[in-house]
DNA sequence: CTACTTTTGCAACTTTATTGCATTTTAACA
DNA sequence: TGTTAAAATGCAATAAAGTTGCAAAAGTAG
């Protein structure tokens, strides 16, 4: 068994040729990925019905996290603890390029703390930072 | 000239009978808004497409800002500067209920500083923070 | 009031996302 | 390893979200 066979696993999904190749896709792009992305990388080769539904089990399995943003389209990132064992980071930094437009985590980074009024409890917290990413600024 | 009127002309916008009622329902209204709930809000009385384009120049102004969320859905909300002069206040807070959807903004909380790897120049940053709000806690 | 510009509503269309169902693939177990 | 039950996939249809072009109506400056 490889390694993203063991990933499937691991987050209780099914071993198919389809998860595994786009597993692996999302493995090799460092950046968010939004279902167009997909549907491009995989034109023909895929439907666009499996990989919504693809998405979707990787999100409801914690394979993949939903990254917020202003865009109005749904973006989506590696949850960063597929190695082995790990508890789930809820708290993600994302930064997102003015110019490409690229979005990607910023594993390294934590949310500070912050104190919320009174009665409201927090679960998880999301970072989105817009500005220029390394590449694009020369 | 009246506290809505005075707000869309500081903005650089028509002052006309649309746009009175859709800042009036944002004002309101506390919690972010999608389209569709001022679709359902205007139901007969406005077009689908005037509502888009209402919110598209009252962000184009700066009248509203666009809320990061991860539902792929456009949220937006108030821009709270519209008294008089004022700074853009480009870094927002904003909470999430996980149990009635209503999203927020904390307006009294800033986002703490961060420090950025190397070459990435942030230029805003929006921080969405999930759980359970004050109303829904009891 | 007039002339000009912007906004609004309608119709058509594109893009994004969902649902139902038949077929294929996966995984468990004899 | 072959059989079977359950889950995944592809296709067709449909729904929801967002955009564009154009003519009529409303707003604004002189």
């Amino acid at each position: 068994m490889n390694q993203q066979e063991h990933i499937l696993k691991h987050h209780d999904l099914r071993i198919t040729q389809v998860r595994l190749e786009i597993l692996q896709y999302f493995q090799n792009n460092k950046n968010a990925l939004s279902h167009a992305d997909l549907e491009n990388n995989f034109a023909k080769k895929l439907d666009r019905v499996t990989i919504y539904r693809t998405l979707t089990s990787f999100l409801d399995k914690g394979l993949l996290h939903k990254i917020p943003d202003d865009s109005g389209i749904a973006k989506y990132g590696l949850c960063h603890h597929e190695g082995i064992e790990h508890t789930h980071d809820d708290d993600h930094v994302h930064f997102k390029c003015r110019k490409c437009e690229k979005i990607e985590c910023l594993h390294n980074l934590e949310i500070p703390k912050l104190h919320l009024p009174k009665k409201y409890k927090m679960e998880s917290a999301n970072l989105l930072i817009e500005g220029i990413c390394n590449v694009c600024n020369n």
